[in-house]
This record gives C-alpha cells, structure tokens and sequence, in this order.
DNA sequence: GTCTATACCCGGATAGAC
DNA sequence: GTCTATCCGGGTATAGAC
C-alpha cells in the first residue's frame, strides 16, 4: 500500500485539527494556513499527505457520506417506516458531529458533495422528503416532513453542544419524538 | 438627505441581483463581479453606490435584522406565548425570504451580523431557545425548544420554495402547529 | 454615474533543499 | 516527511478618464 510511518499519526491529526477549525469557521473561511499553524506546522507538510483542500474536507466526509448513501438506497427497496427513517438521520448527524453544520451551509461543501454522490443531493433530498410525507403527497404532508427533517439535524446537533459532544439514547429518543409529533404522525 | 438621480433605481437592482445571487451561491461564493455581470455592468460601478461588499450584504440585512432585534426585545417585557414568538419566527423567514437561508451558514455573514446587533448573536439565540423551554428549563426542554424553532425556518422555506416564494396563510399556520407540536406544547 | 485599467492582498498550490 | 521560498490566480477595492 502507501505511507510506511505516516500509520499512526500525523493524518488523523491533520484530519482532527482541520474537522475542528471546519465546524467553527467554516470550510471556505478555513485556510490551509490555518490548519498547518494549528498544527505547528507549515502548508507545504499538508500537501505531502493531501492533494489539496477538497481532499481534506473529502477524508471527513467520506464516511457519513457513505452512510448517507446507503440510507437512501434503502428507500429504493421498500419504504422504511418515519420512525426508522427520521432515527437513521439522528444516528447520521451523531456520527457526522460538529461537521454536520457546515453541511448544507456552505454551497461549496455542497458543490463538492454532488461531485462524490451518486445523484445530485437536491433529487436526493427531495426523495427523502417524498418518503416521509407518503402517498398521496399533499402540500401540508410536505410542509411536515421538511419539519420532522430540520428537526433532526438541529435537535441533535443542539444535544451534541450541550452535551459532551456525545449523544445520549435519552437524547436521541427526545428527538426522535419531537421529529415525529412534527410530523403529525399520530394523528 | 442623499443622493439625488440614483433615487429611482440603481442601488435597488444591485440589491435585487445581489439577493438572488447570495441565496444562490452564498455570499462568501459571489463576486462583485459575480453581480456586476449580472447588471451588465462593471464593479467599479457597484462601489459607487455600496462602500463594500460587506455593506451590500448590510443593506440586504439591515431590515430582518431590525425585525429580529424587536422580537428579541420583546422577550426582556414579559414571555410572549410560544405560538406568538414561534409565529414570529415564521413571518421572520417569510420576510427575509430566501436570504433566510444563508445567514446561521456563512460564518462570514454571521460575524457581520454581530458586528451590527446589539448583542452577540450566539447569546441572542440561547435567549430564545430559553423563552421557548420555559422555567424549570429541563434538558429535554431545551430539546425540543430547538426543534420548534428549526421547524419555523426550515418549513417557511421549504414552503416558499414550493410556492411562488411567497408564504400562504394555510402553510404559515400549518408550519406553526408542526413547531408547537415539536415543542409538545399540547401536553 | 459608469467606464478602463490596475494596485494590492491573500489563499491554494508547487519547487526543491534538507 | 517537513522545511523555506515562491508562483499564480482570483477577488476586493481604487484611480482617474469620460
């Protein structure tokens, strides 16, 4: 394979400092030159172990995004119920932490994400709402699903801060209702 | 007062191109250049009437803001009800339409925004997070608090999007029962 | 009030020594 | 694998003619 020394190190540490300083000023407003002096360190010592910017924030990504892929694909074999769905997003902001603020923020994230997704993320989203809003779709039916969505992401990143950064399952089932009854799935 | 010919127009299409421009691509993403070409005019231009790029994005902002600063004040004279400050939030949305959706995103737009707010932006937030949770503020209140008040944003845009970029009353009032519900106000 | 031309800075990225 | 030095492009902003 590649790097021999590099194993155990100084990748996961640029890795570390850049997901920080990402979740705080943003990807754009984050210079390379930041993160090297973060590390103590110099922009050229990045360039030995990522070809470029993108490349960092694409190593952050790779996994949530590769766990957010196979959510959706599992809406192509058979409509999971809300609950499930709107739980495997909790558990996708968990995972993602303090980088899934800049997600959906930052247009050029976003740019970079629809170049490593299979399809471009607005069909992509627009498939997730479909899904918790049913059939027949009605306007008020997809008014609540972007609802029961939004409240996912922001309840649970709200959670993570006022947490330890962890979320907890008392937590996560707070969310998960307070996305549900957004949604009117009682009724 | 000011100006004299510009009266009738100039300022208002660089703020109108502006708009659609920074909802588009974000404001850290777009040029001057970006807007002046979509005038059919050059950048020099522009800083006739504007002094910077950060003061395009002031006078884009500057009535939202006056909005958010009176809901804000509004909270040290009595606790409104929830479905007054969340109705509030929506209409909040609604006015600002879809520039709503890059402010709490572009970390840059955020400092410009406490630059020009009364207090830190940060702590206006937790004010309200706090007005919504009610006393004694559990763990699980200020959950759902922050769910109700990401419901308001994201259901208003959602629904102007689907719309004509304007907010109906019918999706307006069942945008706030969707963000009373997440704030399980009914038990 | 708008143009052409340009100054100036800053951020991403590379060259090449060590 | 990390350094110093530097290139290069692009973005904000200004000078000055018209």
């Amino acid at each position: 394979m590649v790097m021999a020394k590099d194993r155990h190190g100084t990748r996961q540490r640029i890795l570390g400092s850049a997901r920080e300083l990402f979740a705080r000023q943003g990807y754009t407003a984050t210079t390379i030159a930041d993160i090297a002096r973060e590390l103590g360190s110099t922009t050229a010592a990045l360039y030995y172990h990522f070809g470029s910017k993108a490349d960092i924030l694409g190593g952050l990504l790779a996994e949530p995004l590769a766990t957010y892929t196979r959510i959706i694909e599992s809406l192509d074999t058979g409509l999971p119920a809300p609950g499930e769905l709107l739980g495997a997003f909790i558990d996708l902001t968990a995972g993602t932490r303090e980088l899934a603020s800049i997600i959906d923020s930052d247009p050029t994230v976003l740019a970079m994400i629809d170049e490593r997704l299979p399809r471009k993320s607005r069909e992509v989203r627009q498939q997730v709402i479909t899904a918790l809003a049913g059939t027949p779709t009605s306007r008020a039916a997809l008014i609540r699903a972007h609802a029961a969505l939004a409240v996912t992401k922001a309840a649970a990143l709200a959670a993570m801060e006022a947490g330890d950064g962890r979320l907890t399952e008392a937590d996560r089932a707070e969310i998960l209702d307070a996305a549900l009854r957004a949604l009117g799935a009682g009724e």
